[in-house]
DNA sequence: TAACAATAATTAACATGTTAAGGAAATGAT
DNA sequence: ATCATTTCCTTAACATGTTAATTATTGTTA
């Protein structure tokens, strides 16, 4: 049986690429306000619900890669949202925390961002909204939670 | 009722993320051989579908933003595997074709790529496959095909 | 028709994605 | 202890994502 690609509109890498645009547009227009980007507010989130975390962590937990952190790590820093310090028993390894302006940053609109998520939720309908995620979660090759 | 948001690993921006990355390894680790992009196999997808496209259908059928278009097109163009044209009634527009030597890209490709999209339905599941594909398609605001 | 508005495309500027190479510190083997 | 290896992180180089400004052409209207 000889497969073939289907036609792109049934494509799945499209299919996930037009969900993602469509589900960032209004949170980009919401931190448009902020001045961070989005892979900015997902380190601060990832900050925020997991506390101090060494750099490498911080990177998987946040979905982006080591290059790209390195430099979104900079950029927070001189924005004075996160510290870095260096491990004193390992001086390879970095450790990174949120601070206060960058804690207001997400305590100011979580409660905005929620209402977007929530949109969406509404829009699928709750049971076909945690279905998404679980069958997203199956195609995600990372470590079993 | 005070919406909160929800930890990371349930987050739908994310999760599309983690999808995207997981489906697109295998198909860019084929790619790379090619010496091709992501983004050029998508354009050069959509012009063996459509045919000669003006570039704006051709950036909304490509789910790329028209400046990332101008330079995948410019970079399609010298390796010589698209050709554009001006429209001569409107010589603001522009006509992209795909060239015999695109062509071969994508035809000896073709069966690879589908197999790598069968692998990811088996691994879902042909019905749960189709689910996600339509749930995803609710959440893509473009035109309603 | 002259002035203004709208459209197609490019360019610019900055941030990120991606792969490869490089540097510093820790680990392991001899 | 020394050398090779591994690990954590940075830097480099190039492609794309994103928004804004700019150019060229067309359409509209007074």
């Amino acid at each position: 049986m000889t497969s073939t690609l289907p036609p792109t509109k049934r494509s799945l890498p499209i299919a996930l690429i037009r969900a993602r645009e469509g589900v960032m547009a209004p949170i980009r227009e919401m931190l448009a306000e902020t001045g961070i980007t989005e892979q900015q507010w997902r380190v601060l989130r990832v900050l925020t619900e997991y506390g101090r975390l060494d750099a490498k962590t911080l990177a998987d937990r946040s979905s982006l890669l080591f290059p790209s952190l390195t430099r979104i790590a900079a950029t927070l820093r001189d924005k004075g949202l996160i510290t870095q310090t260096r491990d004193d028993a390992d001086r390879r390894r970095q450790f990174i925390e949120i601070t206060p302006e960058g804690q207001k940053i997400i305590d100011d609109r979580a409660t905005q961002a929620a209402q977007i998520v929530d949109g969406f939720k509404s829009a699928l309908g709750a049971e076909n909204y945690e279905t998404l995620l679980d069958l997203l979660t199956l195609l995600d090759p990372g470590p079993a939670d």
